[in-house]
DNA sequence: TTATATAGTTAGCTTTGTAAACTATTGTAT
DNA sequence: ATACAATAGTTTACAAAGCTAACTATATAA
């Protein structure tokens, strides 16, 4: 009923969770194919939520994608009638993004897509062993960050130069 | 105690799942800097773990890598030095690969480094809450791989051509 | 023998993450 | 006010990874 996991994972913790996000994009990309920017689901999604003062960096934060990254998808976007660019009034360096009518008429579709998609990824899963795999995946990437060092992380003991 | 996490996620799981890969890659990184080709620690495991008929495709399959990365993995770590291919006896289409005595003693390094992520990864889960992560993640990414299908996916009540 | 499938390779394309340099603006310290 | 530093966004360039297609050499099945 259990398998030994611990003593040598077949698909390592970092493969398997890149195959999974991968497979959830794939999901998306399958169900919605008419729509042709389905990936940028998560800014779409975000833009909606967050109608304050939603720059693209705000975005960038929130979803862990680097600025630059963040400008090809808003011009992506953009470009495909989604979304567009406001400058803000409390901050003239910022970009306030907005959904368009587009955007909006849209979201039902892809929200659609989405809780299908939960439904077959959590099928046989309680409503509580979701919760705690969403919980356990949260606090697991949160564990992780202060691993992510761009200094040499140098011990006291190789110091002796 | 329980978030309101189904109504809106605010990083969505694809996102989450992308995130958390980046995040474990990275935490290997900071730990072995000193060792070129940490990134290809999932490849140099599975050789080191199935020593018998470990060709490409094998690897790739196991993986979930194409075969035409594999090729670019398999080039990159026998130019390094930590593995070879040899001409399988039973199939001479297939290449298998061992460790080199390189690759050998690297190992413990990298086992360590992954020991070392995984204690920090999971620091504040009891061995079942990991347990019951890990069976999750297999068990969500199976549900998933159905939906990703190459071809259109047509409902019946759209076929009116 | 012929046709088909498979293992590996190569080449080309796209997406994504990352870094660096740059602008326009904002905030802060003097 | 001036000078300096920080921030939002943009552009450019590069590297890694996934995907596809075409190709070779072998293997298998008809």
């Amino acid at each position: 009923m259990d398998k030994p996991q611990h003593v040598y994972l077949q698909q390592p913790l970092g493969r398997q969770l890149a195959f999974a996000s991968r497979l959830y994009v794939g999901a998306l990309s399958s169900i919605m194919q008419d729509v042709e920017i389905e990936r940028h689901c998560a800014v779409l999604l975000a833009v909606h939520h967050h109608t304050e003062d939603c720059n693209q960096q705000f975005l960038a934060n929130t979803l862990h994608i680097d600025k630059a990254s963040m400008v090809r998808i808003i011009d992506t976007l953009s470009d495909a009638g989604y979304i567009s660019r406001s400058t803000s009034a409390k901050d003239r360096r910022a970009h306030n993004i907005q959904l368009t009518s587009k955007g909006i008429q849209m979201l039902p579709k892809l929200q659609a897509a989405i809780q299908q998609i939960h439904e077959a990824a959590f099928t046989g899963f309680t409503a509580s062993e979701k919760n705690r795999f969403f919980n356990a995946l949260q606090k697991m990437s949160d564990n992780l960050i202060p691993l992510n060092l761009k200094e040499p992380l140098v011990s006291c003991d190789q110091m002796d130069s």
